[in-house]
DNA sequence: GCAATAAATGAATGACCATTCATTCATGGG
DNA sequence: CCCATGAATGAATGGTCATTCATTTATTGC
């Protein structure tokens, strides 16, 4: 009846519920999978009532869209605010610096990462959830060859193609998380960060080095 | 009452009663994802009656961790055949092989794919399913890594990392098939069969050409 | 043919779970 | 200080679904 963080009931703005909701549907998700979520434990995770996420989201399904698109988004923002910084970086910096924030904490914790491959699982099945997926990968699509073919010009390389060179860097990010997520003992994270930097490394050889 | 292919009750012995239902548990995840596989959409799929997936299998459960072990042996065998095969291939042909088998038409297939990744998005709460996908995975991850050493010793190369290149392809071929079974309009198989080619030929030149 | 056996059926059962809504309770304006 | 507002609660509701099992139907040995 009285405890601690109870106390102040209601209290909180609406976007503040909603966002404590999420990360609680995030863990959630993270520890029982997309199937074993229920109403129940996300409320309970969040230490709040049952009905509250109805309340806030309408339904459960709208509840794990925005979960998705939450997620989506803050990895969206990161590399974009990488990829669009028309400031300062180089074509090597940004390429050195778009590598470190795939690798980065805030991108590979554990519970984001389950979440992300958990509505993948999903998609083929639920065009919803392949639509929020897709939208923002076929931009990067674009700017992460741009990146590449600008990093091929400088190095005089005519023959390399650049787009092919971005699908394969962004499916061999997918597949090391995919990896290291389901098995770190089998594939360790400093072992797919070297993975994916050898790849780069061989392919843009004047811009990014293998060692450190 | 009398549909043709039912008047023929009982008939089939246990193991050829196991596989349908098996196949038609791989089209429903494909068709309404793992969340949304219910038993009597199976069993309706068979053809067959609500009761006869607990009878032959126990349990939901069962079936599900049958189907998954099913889609991951029949991968495995099609691999330890080219990996095993000591009578004919030399290193090259192997590797090559080994890339042609990875996108082939059986392996490629959507459904097989759909019910792989699937699991795979729920393996890190599902302790069975995970063991399931990894068996198979770290016996194939050095075989892998011992072909790719036999090459760099071929080659005479002493700087390359075998094994690390040996989790880069693997990774490689996980996210593109990822990509392409997800959207295969922005990452067709073609291209993505071209990129895991260019990532061997690129490691491998002397064993692996870029063309073809 | 005729039990005896085993496979298959599908209606009935019970568990689980999303959703609802009457009620409770903080908050802030008057 | 008190009422109006709307956030929050959680017991109750109804629907979905895995599982069971009494019954039906094919098969096999005699």
């Amino acid at each position: 009846m009285t405890r601690t963080a109870k106390n102040t009931r209601r209290a909180l703005p609406k976007e503040v519920r909603k966002e404590q909701l999420i990360q609680a549907t995030v863990r959630c998700i993270a520890k029982h999978g997309l199937s074993g979520v229920t109403m129940a434990l996300v409320t309970g995770e969040a230490g709040l009532s049952m009905g509250i996420a109805n309340l806030h989201f309408k339904s459960k399904d709208k509840l794990l869209l925005e979960t998705l698109q939450f997620v989506t988004e803050e990895y969206a923002q990161g590399q974009n605010a990488i990829l669009d910084s028309d400031t300062v970086a180089s074509t090597a910096d940004k390429m050195a610096a778009l590598l470190e924030f795939d690798f980065s904490p805030g991108v590979t914790e554990k519970n984001k990462l389950a979440v992300w491959f958990a509505f993948l699982g999903e998609a083929r099945s639920r065009p919803t959830y392949r639509r929020i997926c897709s939208r923002q990968d076929a931009k990067a699509d674009e700017k992460i060859a741009a990146l590449f073919q600008r990093a091929l010009d400088e190095a005089g390389d005519k023959k390399a193609d650049a787009a092919l060179l971005a699908s394969g860097y962004i499916a061999l990010v997918d597949g090391l998380w995919l990896n290291s997520l389901v098995d770190p003992r089998r594939l360790p994270w400093k072992k797919a960060y070297r993975s994916a930097r050898h790849y780069l490394a061989s392919a843009f050889p004047q811009h990014i080095s293998l060692d450190q």
